[in-house]
DNA sequence: GTATAATACTATACAACACATAGTATAAAA
DNA sequence: TTTTATACTATGTGTTGTATAGTATTATAC
């Protein structure tokens, strides 16, 4: 799948995940395995910068000596998911146009 | 509807846009009104870049004394399409993740 | 008992692309 | 004669997915 399709997805996705229970980097790639491929390198940017946005809240638990950053979702974070969903209504029309175009060539 | 999350839809839908005829900028941005807003300053950018990348070719036509670039796709333009209406399934999948979640919630 | 894999992050840097802004220039309509 | 529509080019910016590299501990396999 090309880089780009998934942008502004990738976040919101992750977010989605945090809806259920809270949960920390590596767990949250496991239980995206299914859904999407993601990478180290893509999804602790991603963390930061919803946090940093006020998307997400973190705080750190010790786990085997070491602290583990667990992560839950703000009001903000849950509205941007809805924001997210209607807009991907209007991504629809994108498709079903070149759909369309491509099924009356 | 955020910006990001147009990326790689909006070149297809130009592509799509010159199957039926070819076409040319301000024509294409009239043609795409009812689908999706698509302004000067982000088609021009799109048509150089499908070009560059073999997916169009263009031609001048004089018209009222000045040259009117035409575009139409080619081979590869098409193949891009297909491309992409395979890739949106991928996306439709994570798209399925996150309304569930929010249902489920 | 040592090498490998899994766990769990941080930091830096890059490339693609939507879009803003600004500039150029002609023709038609009000 | 001013505005609107037509029809482009050029430059620059911000977001974000991803590569690469580094750090450090624990569990498993040979």
């Amino acid at each position: 799948m090309e880089a780009q399709l998934k942008r502004g997805s990738l976040e919101v996705c992750v977010l989605a995940s945090l809806l259920k229970e809270d949960s920390y980097g590596y767990k949250i790639i496991q239980s995206l395995q299914n859904v999407v491929e993601i990478s180290e390198s893509t999804l602790y940017p991603i963390l930061r910068r919803l946090e940093a946005g006020d998307c997400l809240k973190s705080y750190s638990v010790e786990h085997n000596g070491r602290l583990r950053k667990f992560y839950s979702i703000t009001e903000k974070g849950k509205d941007r998911i809805k924001e997210y969903l209607q807009d991907f209504q209007e991504l629809m029309n994108i498709f079903n146009y070149i759909a369309k175009e491509v099924k009356d060539d």
